[in-house]
DNA sequence: TCAAAAGTGTTCCTTCTACACCCATGA
DNA sequence: TCATGGGTGTAGAAGGAACACTTTTGA
């Protein structure tokens, strides 16, 4: 019976959400590095085995630190990954005895979800490229980061359905209303009139209007808001119907 | 480098879920034998660890299996559990060595949520006792069972809001609007009126009433419903708003 | 006859939806 | 002046909430 049960390596990856000027969901990849293939193919997810004193949660705040130099981001573990043969393809059996100097004989992984200002200044202690990558762009990737990916996509609509504020962790502290809804309707299946989109969204209290507007557009100027967490936390508002 | 990556042993728990007689949400726990421990301490969730070629779906469904007799449960992965120090504890060490017959440093698990009718005949190949416990009557449980369960019951709400189809696994086939509404109420924080909650429900295509009425009641009698899975899919239907 | 819950109907009110209308700006 | 999108107003539809009223049953 006991040589049935096998211990196993434990990492963490995470998909790191970002909404670009173009109005798509962008994710972050980076680059791994493996003799024997193209420079194209290695791009993966990033991710970390975890330490021996470390909960998963601490994992994935340590790898979005490496990642991004950010310290505290907005993260949401989604699902553990654990298909016996997830790493059994050979390049990524070769790349972990290189990068982890273990003999790997089995790994799961726990997925994570984070949120991401595009124009954050990326700035990684581990990797050497960083890149943002529109997510109906995504290469092959190894392992089963593409699933992951695919199901992360999911995760993040359905985590807008039942907390609305964290849309506005992908928009820059001041956004016009028109860039809200771009975003909403990539992250949800609702098909909302825009005028009806505006009306509600500027009658809510913790969306505070400034004294700024657009500048060269060709069309008449859109005010920038912001978002008032405070207001929203008090409020115990709950998402749009 | 590698030192500080260690191997863990990955092992599925399983929060079953039933609603008894008295309109209340009980869980499955079984008993663990440890000489040292009073009987009334030696209630734990159902679990194991997972075998070698085994993905952490399949390792729950097993538990599952094992557990009820029940081949197909409808069950969900809700968190990835992996404190460092969440087994710890000498009695657990203890166990664990007597029951996996391994020197395990480090184990982390996966935790799922299941549904079972509470009628359903318990047939375990493995436990020698399982007892459905009443959700506000939990021993203090090894590990950290206790704190899984508590956030077993917020996954369990949140899994209500968007498929609402699931809370007729936790009925019978037959059941009355009442039972329904008394589920609701556990599962949900909105209060509705039961009149309205009525009018609702009993105007869904998926919800079928029967020729059969309930017997020996000091009042007029409550019509039996019965569940269309099919046509509940066909529509698309959301949950209640 | 009373209590208790089933089941239906009605009214009010809020919110959603569609769309009309005017405003502001660059080309 | 035109095209484009910002922003507001309004009318109708749909759905939720509150509650009155009738029905059925056992005690």
């Amino acid at each position: 019976m006991g040589s049935t049960f096998i211990h196993t390596y434990v990492s963490v990856d995470c998909v790191v959400f970002g909404f670009d000027h173009e109005n798509r969901l962008n994710i972050l990849l980076v680059q791994r590095f493996l003799d024997a293939l193209p420079a194209e193919k290695q791009k993966k997810l990033p991710g970390s085995l975890i330490l021996s004193d470390e909960d998963v949660d601490d994992a994935a705040q340590r790898v979005l630190h490496e990642l991004t130099g950010i310290k505290k981001m907005v993260l949401k573990q989604f699902k553990c990954f654990a298909d016996p043969l997830r790493a059994s393809n050979t390049d990524d059996i070769q790349w972990m005895d290189k990068e982890y100097k273990h003999n790997i004989d089995r790994i799961i992984t726990v997925a994570y979800l984070s949120l991401c200002k595009i124009d954050h200044k990326i700035n990684s202690s581990k990797y050497d490229t960083v890149d943002w990558c529109p997510i109906d762009k995504v290469p092959s990737l190894p392992f089963d980061h593409n699933q992951i990916i695919e199901e992360s996509f999911v995760e993040i609509k359905r985590w807008i359905e039942y907390d609305f504020s964290i849309i506005f962790e992908l928009l820059p502290k001041k956004f016009t209303i028109r860039q809200l809804y771009q975003l909403y309707n990539a992250l949800s299946e609702k098909q909302i009139d825009i005028k009806n989109f505006h009306k509600k969204i500027s009658s809510f209290n913790y969306i505070i209007p400034l004294n700024e507007i657009e500048k060269g557009v060709s069309h008449r100027a859109a005010r920038y808001y912001k978002f008032d967490a405070k207001v929203y936390k008090k409020n115990n508002n709950k998402l749009i119907k």
